[in-house]
DNA sequence: AGCGATTGTAGACGATAGTCCACAGACTAA
DNA sequence: TTAGTCTGTGGACTATCGTCTACAATCGCT
């Protein structure tokens, strides 16, 4: 399995609060974001590197800027 | 060779416009991000959809924010 | 005519993105 | 107990990431 990673884990962090405080299961954001979801579950535990058109439609699903997400991310 | 995308071709100019106007190479630019130079120019050319990782790098080493990159990337 | 700098593009390569299926464990409710 | 929801995790798979080498084309400069 993938290794941890300090900045993937910043930016999983970031989706998981921003998606628990919308009240939405993973099941639910990875719809809305037509993702999978243990894709997404990867993401938020900070094992995935998601490309850029992931990362926007997260950003477009939950409602908040590419920068919002991206704070203590430091590749 | 990889296909066009149009929210990777937006992403594109955004990184060759800020890069131009910062008065810098793409070969400098890929060693201030740390990437290839082949590679930033696939980024450029629309055909490339590179991960959160590296456009945290390409936003830092062009001093703008991800959300200017972004600008007009609708994924 | 050269020369250096810049960019596009191709091929090859190991590593990983992203999807799907399946199963397990934790938790809540009836 | 049962059932339901939620999340983690694994395996397998195709497509793509990201690096590297190499070559061509374009430009400005002397």
């Amino acid at each position: 399995m993938p290794k941890r990673d300090k900045a993937l884990a910043a930016f999983g962090r970031n989706v998981a609060k921003f998606r628990t405080e919308r009240g939405l299961s993973q099941d639910k954001l990875a719809e809305v974001a037509t993702l999978d979801r243990t894709y997404l579950s990867g993401i938020e535990r900070g094992v995935r590197n998601p490309g850029i058109k992931v990362v926007v439609r997260l950003a477009r699903g939950l409602r908040v800027s590419i920068d919002q997400l991206c704070v203590g991310v430091d590749a």
